[in-house]
DNA sequence: GTCTATAATGTGATAGAC
DNA sequence: GTCTATCACATTATAGAC
């Protein structure tokens, strides 16, 4: 039945969402996707011939889940200020909401930058006009207007982009030597960052 | 003879963590950090009784090449403003000169958190005095003299940290969205954030 | 201390019945 | 589509000669 399969397939998915994010693309076990999807090994490889396929299936749904909200906000046509406030609070929500998104997708950049960037490329379309210019034409113009100090764009936006997901991706190596281990502690400090963020950022380049 | 035996360990371990950089736990594979050593495989055995064995040993000499002298910084008894510049100058020159380790660090922490836990105590002796303690208070002290804005010390530590690492453990992200692929072009990049980042911290904090 | 050979197990993938 | 059984190979680890 059409729709008992497409019930499986995303049982396959969720569960192998899970696995991957967890352990990475050369520590996940198909083993331990199927029995999370509670589903027999070989169906694994009925629906997606191989781990790798299934990677690629995953991290393209991950990547889905954040990359198009964040380029609208960057190449969108508003005032600096605002597109900062808006982009930190975007960018800090989803990843409040897929927490394990940010260190997975950078952990399998650096383990095999070509081979993701092929599957960036099939999830957006393509790579050409890069979505930073866009952030980097809104400092100029505010820079010229003279309503912010002059500033490299592209240390301010690694600064946003850094206190952005940073708390998140590191969220254990913090909770480790700053924070309690207190779930619910750390997830309130998330929250406050959404607006946090942008204010310690237009506080020290505006004039 | 003594001195080959401490050649041949200083071989290894300086194979395993190249090996262990780049492919974490379960990426590495015994066979390559034999060869990048070029010695047996049973050598490693020999000198490092198991995988687990010699990724432990990886990993404590990996956190003994920053965590020292970041912790010395933060409980250092002198003014915030200057606490700030010496830790981001500091923390980013250790990372320019060794750049994979903090993805390293906060991968593996979230992989196994308890036993890398265990692997810093035994590296650093304890973790029960709170580094992150020496920092709040600085800054407690700087918000009663009436010199900075009023901001919560652990978002100011947590937006500090992030600038500092994120930039290196995101690096090969970066250059993906937003950079050329120019090895040059981004040390450079990096080298002006040991200064970039405390002013553009302190700009935002002082009254 | 260093090597060769091999054991023991784990893991991705396939064949074939139903 | 889903299952059982099994292959083929990779990988950690050890035994034992030198």
């Amino acid at each position: 039945m059409a729709i008992l399969q497409h019930e499986t397939e995303t049982k396959i998915l969720d569960a192998a969402e899970k696995v991957f994010f967890n352990k990475g693309m050369s520590g996940a076990r198909m083993q331990e996707i199927a029995d999370k999807a509670k589903i027999n090994k070989s169906l694994l490889h009925y629906y997606y011939r191989s781990k790798e396929k299934l990677f690629r299936a995953v991290f393209k749904s991950a990547f889905k889940k954040f990359a198009p909200k964040t380029i609208m906000i960057l190449v969108e046509n508003i005032p600096l200020f605002e597109k900062i406030e808006k982009f930190s609070s975007s960018y800090i929500d989803i990843f409040i909401k897929h927490p394990s998104i940010p260190l997975f997708v950078i952990y399998e950049l650096n383990r095999n930058p070509k081979g993701i960037v092929n599957i960036i490329v099939d999830a957006i379309g393509t790579m050409e006009k890069n979505p930073v210019q866009g952030f980097k034409k809104s400092v100029y113009d505010e820079i010229k207007k003279g309503t912010i100090i002059e500033i490299d764009p592209r240390q301010l936006f690694v600064n946003m982009l850094s206190m952005c997901i940073f708390p998140i991706a590191g969220r254990v190596m913090i909770e480790t030597i700053g924070f309690d281990r207190n779930k619910e502690e750390y997830n309130k400090f998330l929250k406050e960052r959404k607006t946090e963020v942008s204010k310690f950022i237009i506080n020290s380049i505006k004039k």
